[in-house]
DNA sequence: ACTGGTAGATAGTAACACTGAATAGCGGTC
DNA sequence: GACCGCTATTCAGTGTTACTATCTACCAGT
């Protein structure tokens, strides 16, 4: 995808997964899945779960243990109001890095 | 300004000096008072000058040392054909993030 | 001399995404 | 029943990035 993609991510990631479970709840794997349909073709296995950690760390999330038929059991991660506060803020944050840069795109091309 | 904003620049504050010196050619001192001007109240002081660093590594810009009336000598950012390329890069990887998060942000709230 | 504004450089730190590998359960095939 | 492929999670190590804090340096006005 490219270094600037992988740098941009950093910060972005976080809110990403993070819209992904405001719209409902889901496990690593799915959410990797679903990563990769919507064009992030190469985000690592291994990147998502360390998000997924980070949340539950920072009490983002809730989290249940869902036994599978396919495979171990899952780990479903449900977006709490911490979470959603979180989530508040930073599409606030992306909101004005998007004005911003807008503006720039404008005046500069 | 957050820790939000602060991983959110990791990745977009390159292509944030980029799209400013695609505007005009500038130095570090100038880059870093527009960009608090513009409303990145806290970015320091030094980390501008990091980001121009890596850029003349990379020979994206072309260096000019410019006398200054009012301290010491000035050095002068251009963007070179190089520059503007890994800018173009850099819009790419943007619009299709924000298309990316735009799609979430209305499926999930 | 001293202060304040201008201008740049740098060593050390923390956070984050990636790489690569390991572990583990289940279904199907040979 | 041994192997393979798919599902699912975990973890150690690496590179990149922005921040912090500090230092050097030049000039003007007091």
């Amino acid at each position: 995808m490219g270094k600037q993609m992988t740098e941009m991510l950093k910060g972005t990631l976080e809110g990403l997964v993070l819209a992904i479970l405001a719209v409902r709840s889901a496990y690593g794997y799915e959410i990797t899945a679903r990563l990769r349909e919507q064009g992030f073709s190469d985000i690592a296995e291994g990147t998502v779960y360390a998000v997924l950690v980070r949340f539950e760390q920072k009490g983002l999330v809730d989290v249940e243990k869902v036994p599978s038929e396919k495979g171990p059991p899952r780990k479903v991660y449900t977006l709490n109001p911490a979470g959603q506060q979180y989530l508040d803020e930073f599409w606030t944050s992306w909101r004005f890095l998007t004005a911003q840069l807008e503006k720039l795109h404008e005046g500069g091309s």
